[in-house]
DNA sequence: AGCACGCCGACT
DNA sequence: GTCGGCGTGCTC
């Protein structure tokens, strides 16, 4: 007898586990992953639907009390089961348990809120109305019938509340009106979340010559019959690719098929949400990280219900359940953002891919820097690239311009403001004009250290240095970054007991308090970790600093990313070195995307702007290139490292994370995993393993952490790696309890 | 979620 | 005596 695991009915938490069921003879051949099934479930066998999952060879429940499959459910495959297949897949390529896959890719069902919305509406024709109005206009104890009739003469409909609470008006004058045949009160269901009305415009897409040709060929090959190909849209800021994409979404509509839009979140913005409702009203649902669970899931009905025909949202919008789905877009698709911080870790863009092949839709990529994977299969023939060279509409490229910061230092100018900064900020505030100022660094980084033995304060739970935070009063405190532990700033070094400690570092905060101290005019946006932590904390920064609220924004990644603010005319670039030093194999690709990012949002309304780089590292090719603005140089440059050192795209990558909380299980279990390595290391050309090494950060709350890279030529080399890892991992008692193991499948630096 | 089992109040 | 309240717990 074979069996299967098989997913119920997964809405309640206490079923959200396999159960597992005989597959009878007859149906052998039928029963695939992701399948529909009806099983007996239960005291009284009542049939329910459940999804097939996986084929264990063991089973670890009793025989005799193994039920049978009754029967598959129709061909026609089912949303969920689809989705199933799809949660199957990423647990496949990215590692974790099926029911983590599964959770990603279901959304969680709660209850419907059967929230009800009444409208009042005209129920008799407008002149007939008017005419009733003269005629009980002057009667006084009608007064609230004549206000809400001319109400609704404006506006035949209106809400329950805005009649009640503005208008004035009791229920009981309501119901009366309402037998009386003068109005009707409509009940509809209200969705949580309901999308911004932005009702009635339809606004037309006018594209120019260059846009018109690539959605042109965007368009043929849509058509294509068959599997088609990724398309990347390379095209700078400003290009107009988003009309590019409501072109094609219009396209695609007009077939009777459903569109995804991926945005990374942070850009998710009301400026982008709104081109999309301007062009197809309700028909668009948008899913965002502040939503709650609930509200979630009435985005997701209402695009299984075919209320919706596009949804616009981040990494988990791909996962909308679209039966129809046409295209796939990917804006700013080298983001980080779109590969998975959890389990699974999972790449959107990889995800999207396979998704729209099994569905027959269409995956169309979009960057101005896009990522070198993407651009690398480009020129191998898988995907496809157009090109969008110039700025759409009038906005002038902004001018970029190197300040070497040795060179500043030696000139005796040891503040983080280099002379030529230091003007065009003086003369920005005179103009009137706003300034942004980029530090790309992640929050706080002032760290406190020895001046004597040269230890920096170190958080005493994980691997990581302290760092230095201010509270509002002024009161100094060291953070752990990492697990959130907090002390009081020691009064003498806890190495040595010399009493000189010291901050050191740049810290955005730093950066505020050096700003209002070289320009005391100057009113000053701080945009980090710290003030934004708020529900709507971001958003609230940038709209005060795009309504004229201050003249400089200071922030780190957060700021560059998708924000337009036509008043910005200067943009300042702290320090571009310090992302490029990171032990990562992809931090030049990353610096270069940061750095060509903040440039562009120097001048992106009528005046020209300007963006200053300050450096260490005047000549590094990140650098010099996003200078340039020159992407196809950085990728010469950077695809041939990646070419002799057998980094991704060009081969492919694992790490395989051991932790655990006994230091000497995990060194013992690293080791073990990496000597079951060695096998595959000598059979294959083109197999190479790193480590066991010390992670990134080596602790973190307690746990130790080690890892192994792994780089091959082919996927199936990295599957095998994993195999021979998890034989480690179950093979002793004390491995499976104290440590666990955690693999990436396309890792986007170090760990 | 469903459906059973189960242990206490008011009813033919 | 038992009919039925819904609290707790299991479902391959």
């Amino acid at each position: 007898m074979k069996y299967a695991s098989i997913i119920v009915d997964i809405s309640h938490e206490k079923l959200d586990k396999p159960f597992t069921y005989g597959i009878p003879g007859a149906l052998e051949n039928q029963v695939t992953a992701g399948t529909a099934v009806e099983i007996p479930f239960g005291k009284g066998n009542r049939l329910i639907t459940g999804y097939v999952i996986d084929f264990p060879e063991k089973i670890d429940f009793p025989e005799d009390r193994i039920k049978l499959i009754a029967s598959v459910l129709d061909k026609n495959v089912t949303m969920e089961s689809e989705l199933i297949s799809l949660a199957f897949w990423i647990r496949k390529n990215y590692g974790g348990t099926i029911n983590q896959a599964l959770k990603t890719v279901l959304p969680v069902k709660t209850k419907i809120q059967e929230k009800l919305q009444i409208t009042v509406c005209l129920n008799q024709p407008k002149e007939e109305v008017k005419k009733l109005l003269c005629q009980i206009g002057t009667k006084r104890n009608m007064l609230a019938r004549v206000r809400l009739l001319k109400a609704l003469l404006e506006e035949p409909k209106l809400s329950k509340e805005y009649v009640r609470g503005q208008l004035h008006i009791s229920d009981s004058t309501l119901n009366k009106m309402e037998e009386l045949g003068l109005i009707v009160l409509e009940k509809s269901r209200v969705w949580r979340n309901p999308a911004m009305a932005m009702l009635g415009s339809k606004k037309e897409i006018h594209l120019n010559e260059v846009q018109r040709k690539v959605f042109l060929e965007l368009l043929l090959e849509y058509q294509k019959e068959g599997p088609k190909k990724p398309q990347l849209l390379f095209g700078v800021t400003g290009s107009g690719k988003t009309e590019i994409y409501l072109k094609l979404i219009e396209e695609v509509m007009n077939q009777g098929k459903q569109a995804i839009v991926l945005i990374p979140e942070i850009a998710l913005t009301y400026q982008i949400l709104s081109r999309f409702y301007e062009r197809f009203g309700d028909q668009v649902g948008v899913i965002h990280s502040k939503m709650s669970v609930g509200e979630r899931y009435d985005q997701m009905l209402r695009a299984e219900k075919g209320d919706l025909k596009v949804m616009v949202g981040p990494r988990s919008a791909l996962f909308t359940p679209f039966t129809n789905l046409g295209l796939i877009v990917i804006d700013e698709e080298h983001d980080q953002a779109y590969k998975s911080e959890g389990v699974p870790k999972y790449h959107a863009r990889e995800t999207a891919i396979y998704r729209a092949n099994k569905q027959d839709a269409m995956v169309v990529l979009g960057s101005a820097t896009p990522s070198l994977n993407s651009f690398y299969q480009c020129q191998k023939g898988n995907y496809k690239l157009h090109q969008l060279p110039v700025r759409a509409g009038n906005a002038q490229p902004a001018k970029v311009e190197l300040v070497d910061l040795r060179k500043e230092l030696r000139e005796g100018n040891r503040s983080m403001f280099s002379k030529r900064l230091k003007d065009l900020i003086l003369d920005r505030l005179e103009k009137k004009e706003q300034v942004i100022l980029f530090l790309n660094r992640r929050g706080y980084s002032r760290f406190v250290s020895c001046r004597n033995c040269g230890e920096a304060v170190m958080c005493p739970h994980c691997s990581v240095a302290m760092t230095l935070h201010r509270n509002p009063f002024g009161k100094e405190r060291l953070v752990c970054h990492y697990c959130g532990h907090e002390m009081d700033l020691p009064k003498e070094c806890p190495n040595c007991a010399s009493p000189f400690i010291g901050g050191f570092g740049t810290g955005t905060q730093q950066v505020e308090d050096m700003v209002k101290k070289q320009f005391p005019m100057a009113k000053v946006l701080r945009m980090d970790l710290d003030t934004t932590k708020g529900k709507e904390g971001a958003i609230k920064i940038l709209e005060a600093f795009a309504g004229g609220e201050a003249d400089i924004l200071i922030g780190t990644q957060m700021i560059v990313k998708g924000h337009d603010f036509p008043n910005v005319t200067l943009v300042g670039i702290l320090a571009a070195d310090l992302s490029l030093f990171a032990p990562d194999f992809m931090a030049s690709e990353k610096t270069f995307d940061l750095l060509t990012q903040a440039c562009g949002r120097a001048g992106r309304g009528r005046k020209p702007g300007i963006a200053v780089i300050q450096t260490y590292n005047p000549e590094h090719y990140a650098i010099v290139t996003s200078k340039n603005q020159d992407y196809k140089s950085f990728y010469k440059e950077e695809i041939a490292y990646r070419k002799i050192l057998k980094y991704p795209p060009v081969f492919q990558m694992l790490s395989i994370l051991i932790s655990g909380k006994k230091e000497e299980l995990v060194n013992q279990m690293a080791i073990e995993v990496g000597k079951s390595l060695q096998v595959l290391e000598g059979d294959y050309l083109g197999y190479q393993k790193i480590g066991p090494v010390d992670a990134r950060v080596a602790k973190i709350n307690d746990v130790y952490r080690k890892v192994i890279y792994i780089k091959a030529e082919n996927h199936e080399n990295l599957l095998k790696s994993r195999d021979l890892a998890e034989g480690v991992a179950v093979e002793k008692e004390e491995y499976r309890k104290y440590v666990s193991l955690q693999f990436d499948f396309s890792p986007m630096g170090g760990q």
